[in-house]
DNA sequence: TAATAACATCTTGTATACAAGTTCGATTTG
DNA sequence: CAAATCGAACTTGTATACAAGATGTTATTA
């Protein structure tokens, strides 16, 4: 297995929560596993703690890292901030092929929502892909790019959070007022919208009361 | 020299430009230069590609990144469009603390603005100090570490721009409009002066004129 | 002469032996 | 028994030899 592909196959694992926070990830059993030797390992390692899969304790070992509550607001804010902005901008503006495209996205989501009873992996992919369009129709697909380096803390709250099925519904339903507000051009209450979308309810404790062991304990 | 340290110093050397975009950087040369072994150097400079002050060129060769003014022009809209949420939300509610650690900031600049006849590195200092200080201010420190780790073009570009000298009185004094307007609460300019103060005239020719080899060209 | 092929010499990529810090448990010692 | 110490078995960190791709020059060949 090449390096790259291990790199992808460690990242996918980590952000789908199959390897779970705390494991502990030795490189030499991990250089046995994918016969291949430790230094590319270790670069894998070290790229993967860049992005903050991973955190690496010197001389001690590495584990997959723990959700970081905080950085899963600071991202939503961010992310709210950029996508109002993006929003007015493309407001009553969007070409067709952008119409196009985005309503094909939410097609997608529709069907994917039926094949999500045991996994809404498929479910987030259109999702992202849906955001991930509008960054690109607004001209904002580096920073869309960028925002992804550090999305491991939100894409893992976020499968946790959709494991209440019935929120799939109603972000399809978000995910088409915020069309239709683009298409009519009335963006008055687009900045709504995108707040309601994105914020979800990061304070409730469903997290906290679910999945303790997942999270990064806050230090006082 | 520990690996941190070489990190540091090269980072330092390639935002001040005292190495050029272009400059090939050989790990063979380098591990020598720095009396360590290439192995721990391979880390530094993974780690300086990873932030793009550095091209890895696969079997070929590392050079120094040329720099991309779309990234500069994006990140300029992202802490635009940041500070401007920022900015509203301390607006009339800045605590004593911080106006005064923000008041030493245009202090300390205003003395480096005087010291500043060879070289800028000090203005430019205490110019992230005070945007830095906003960001803490509104809680959202964690926000601006992140654009640090993507900020190599941006900074070059400042560089570069600032030689034009006189730019550095006009800078200092939206600072102090900024800080003005957010004690006195009135926010509604306060979107306005951060744009204009961030946007400075990234449009302007003098890079392309003065400084066509440092840039990168755009691909068609 | 012009094209091509072989080679010398760069570069980074990988494997591996060894150095050195950490942990934990057994053994010693009071 | 309790505390301290030693040591074995882990971990990652570093140095280095070698593999292998890239490049440019030289020699060969048509």
């Amino acid at each position: 297995m090449r390096k790259e592909e291990i790199l992808q196959t460690l990242k996918q694992d980590i952000v789908t929560l199959a390897l779970k926070p705390g494991t502990a990830l030795s490189e030499t059993v991990l250089s046995e596993q994918f016969q291949i030797s430790r230094t590319p390992l270790r670069d894998v390692l070290k790229q993967l703690a860049l992005e903050q899969y991973i955190n690496i304790y010197p001389k001690k070992g590495n584990v997959v890292s723990y959700i970081h509550l905080e950085s899963v607001e600071q991202m939503i804010f961010l992310r709210s901030v950029l996508e109002k902005e993006i929003l007015q901008s493309l407001s009553g503006r969007l070409p067709l092929p952008g119409i196009l495209e985005l309503k094909g996205i939410l097609e997608a989501q529709e069907k994917a929502i039926s094949a999500a009873e045991s996994s809404c992996e498929q479910f987030l992919e259109s999702d992202d892909a849906f955001h991930r369009s509008l960054f690109q129709l607004g001209g904002r697909l580096y920073l869309w790019n960028l925002l992804q380096q550090s999305n491991v803390h939100y894409a893992r709250y976020r499968r946790l959070h959709l494991l209440k099925q019935e929120k799939l519904q109603a972000i399809l339903q978000q995910h088409r007022r915020i069309l239709e507000g683009l298409i009519q051009g009335d963006g008055s209450h687009l900045p709504d919208l995108i707040d309601r979308h994105l914020r979800e309810d990061i304070n409730s404790k469903f997290l906290q009361e679910n999945f303790r062991e997942y999270l990064q304990p806050e230090v006082q």
